[in-house]
Parts: structure tokens; C-alpha cells; sequence
DNA sequence: TTCCTCTGTGACATTTCTGTGACAACTTGT
DNA sequence: ACAAGTTGTCACAGAAATGTCACAGAGGAA
């Protein structure tokens, strides 16, 4: 289910919003502070985030410029107070996605939220099919690409094909003969040292000390770990 | 400028409205009945439309609903009266793309207006007939024109189709194949070859030291980063 | 015709990828 | 602990793919 943020200092509104959303199945964090708020929302991945204008530590506004300044394209809506209304429109021009006046009723917040966490859904499925993840190494099998935390990382068509074969067998034990028959074909194949070899730079791509993700399983093959 | 729509029977809100957008440098047209609306909506061509919800003729919703059902995406903004709450989630579920509460203030309707207009300004651009960016290079594919700097380039008529069909495909990864295909066509074709020789001219005019914009992916293919 | 541009090809240079062997490090069974 | 078998790792050479250039026809314009 989605994540949402709430970033707002007034106890009795955040512990309201908190509960309702909960109740309508949304993963909620909180932050009563400007600056503990955007803290989390850059660190964090939420779906969304409710913003108050007006916080200690720094402003809504700011938080909201700071966020986009970062490159942070999550969804946010604003809450403002009544009277406020020019801030609105600087508000939305800042990079914020919808704003709400207080007092506001929950129902109509609900809405909007469900309005736009249905857009980003939209908006997702296009601007890249499946990226997924294993170990530090993101990957998209579509495209031929692969990222270390946003930097692409070089791969050749073979290493993608192995991982590929791997990752379709996630969890499950596959031998090398089964990796030079799916990978190489029956026809022509090199030794199965070959594939070694491939695990090795596969290894260095995706692995690092704390965490082996392409497992060794002595006198039978390999198995990857997702 | 951008046209917009105004489907509104109270005659004082029409008037208001129109006047005010007409100040704000919009153009505007006007409808007073639902079904008469929607006519006008289908066959104009309007940057956006603000919708009352009760209307004479053909309620706001089911204008909305016949809207998109022909297929027509011109944005929506529903104006909807105090207490028709759990209409608004129907009303933007039902493909409207916001909506305003009367009485509401003028500002934060224009403020609405701006936001969605700026929206669909960045979406448009791909299908307009804009002259393109692609490196030190830009483009008017409608007119096989090229040029560096402000000085017009040379181009030939494949290079204009290949870098067309590349930057069609801006971000994914195509092979020889897809651009022989789709260039050159089924019937007759050039060795593979003949395409790397294409894009080295190409480079030429659109790459420099600094910036690669034509990405070579080894084994596989050429993909055009924007 | 003559001159020009555009296409497509071949040849060679350069880059990248594959596969192998050698040796080190490890696992297993005795 | 030891030997035998497996696996990890590296450097390197050959293979394959790509970059690049010069050039020859094709076709059009003057």
C-alpha cells in the first residue's frame, strides 16, 4: 500500500489525519518539524506527503522548494490555513501538486489523494517498465541498463543474459549446464569455467561485503537471492 | 493564447468568469446548457473547459463522461456547489482533472487554470512541429531543416529519418534491424553496416567532446539520449 | 555533358567482449 | 590433517563488434 508523509506540527490535526489515513489503509510517518520532515521525505520513499505551511524549523514552502531543488519529485499537497490564499498560488508554483484550505473535510482530502496517487500510478507504468533490484546493482532486462545508485554501470549483452536467467530462477538452484544451454545454446558451448567467469563479473556488480546475493552451492551450480 | 470554455447556466458566474478570463488574457467561449456544451467542446478545440455540474440539458458529469468517451482529452475543471462533496471523488474519478467549490475565489481558480495549462504545455511538446534540441543540434522534422547555433546544417534525407525515428525512440535502445526496417522498409536493404556509417554522420553534427548524445550499446544496438 | 550530392560498400583501425588457462583458495570426504 | 575435487580470480589473446575513412555508382541539376 502506499506510503504518505505527514509533516505537521499541531498534535491533534496530525494524530487525526494519522488515524484516518491508517484506518483507509495508507502507511503513514509523521514529522512535527520542517526540517525533521524533509530530512525523512528526501531519505524515505513515500508515495506522498501532506505538508503544513506553517512549521517550526522551516517552512512548508521551503521544504517544498528544497524537495524539488533536490530533484524529489514526490507528490505533495499542501495544508493551508484560510487567508493564506495568495501563498496558494506560490504555493502550487513552488512544485507542490494540490493544496488543501483548512479546515478541510477529510473526505475531500481523501479524494485528492486518491487522485493523485491514481495519476502517479498512470505516470509510472510509461516512464519505465520494470526496473528491479538486486543487491546494489538496478537493473532493467527491457533495455539493456543497469544503475548503481543512479550511475549507470557497463554490461555486456552475456552478463545480461546470465543475470537474466538467474533472476527468472530467483531462489532456486541452477546448474552451469543449465546457464551455457539457456544462455549459450546447445549448439556451440565453451567451458563451464566459463561461466565462473561470469559469475566473478557479475559478483562485482552486484555484491558487496555485507551481502552475497549470487550464492555458491558447492558441486551444483549457483542460486541467486533476491 | 490559450482558448478555454466556460459550460455555465447562471448567467452572473458566466459573466464573471468570462470577464475575468478575458482580463487574464485568455479566449474565451461560452455555453449555457450541458448538451449544447458538449458540442461545442467536440468540435472546437479548447485548451481547457470549466464545467458546472448542474446544468440544464446535459448534467456536468454526464458531459464529462461523454467527453472522454469520444476519446477527447481537453482538461476539465468541474465547479462544483458546497455539499455535492462525494460527488467531486465521482466527478474526478470520472476524468475531470480538478475541481472548485463554490463560492470559491477567483484566484484559486486562475491559480488551478495556470497549473494545468503549464501541465499540458510540457506534454504537448513532443507533437507540436517545434524545432527540437538533440546536442549542439536542433531540428524541425517537418521541414528537414537543420541547424548549429542559429547557422543551418545540411542534412540529408536519411539522416533526417534515422535521427527522426532515433529520436522517436529518444531513451530506448534500438538495433540495426528496427532502422533498417523502418527506414530503408522491408523490401530492399543496406548491410547493417551501412547504418553505423549514418550514425558516425550524424554525431558529427550533434555530438561534440563533452556531450554524447548517440550511445552505442554494444551487441545490440544505438540509442539516442536527449 | 559535367558537376554535384547522396548512398552504400569495403577496408582498415580501434574498441569491446569472450573464453581459456593458470594458480590460489576453498570444500568435502576420508 | 590430507588429498581430491571445486570454485574464485586474474591476465591475456583471439574473436567479434564498432568507428572511421575513402571511394564508386546512382541520380539530379545546371
Amino acid at each position: 500500500m502506499s506510503k504518505i508523509l505527514i509533516i505537521e506540527d499541531e498534535e491533534a490535526m496530525l494524530i487525526g489525519l494519522r488515524d484516518n489515513l491508517e484506518f483507509e489503509g495508507y502507511e503513514v510517518d509523521t514529522a512535527k518539524r520542517g526540517d525533521e520532515g524533509l530530512r525523512k521525505l528526501l531519505s524515505g520513499s513515500y508515495d506522498l506527503v501532506l505538508l503544513d505551511v506553517m512549521l517550526p524549523g522551516m517552512s512548508g514552502f521551503d521544504v517544498c522548494k528544497k524537495t524539488r531543488a533536490e530533484g524529489n519529485n514526490t507528490p505533495i499537497i499542501l495544508l493551508t490555513a484560510r487567508g493564506e490564499e495568495l501563498d496558494k498560488v506560490l504555493g502550487l508554483e513552488l512544485g507542490a501538486d494540490d493544496y488543501v484550505t483548512k479546515p478541510f473535510s477529510l473526505r475531500e482530502l481523501l479524494a485528492r489523494i486518491k487522485v493523485i496517487l491514481r495519476r502517479m500510478a498512470t505516470m509510472k507504468q510509461d516512464d519505465s517498465q520494470k526496473k528491479i533490484t538486486i543487491g546494489q546493482l538496478q537493473v532493467s532486462f527491457d533495455d539493456f541498463e543497469a544503475w548503481q545508485n543512479g550511475e549507470p554501470v557497463k554490461m555486456s549483452y552475456k552478463e545480461f543474459e546470465i543475470l537474466h536467467y538467474l533472476y527468472r530462477h530467483a531462489g532456486r538452484i541452477v546448474s552451469r549446464d543449465d546457464i551455457l544451454d539457456q544462455v549459450w545454446g546447445m549448439d556451440y558451448q565453451p567451458t563451464a569455467r566459463t561461466v565462473d567467469n561470469f559469475i566473478v563479473r557479475l559478483r562485482n556488480k552486484i555484491d558487496n561485503e555485507e551481502s552475497q546475493h549470487i550464492i555458491t552451492v558447492h558441486g551444483i551450480g549457483y542460486k541467486l537471492v533476491p
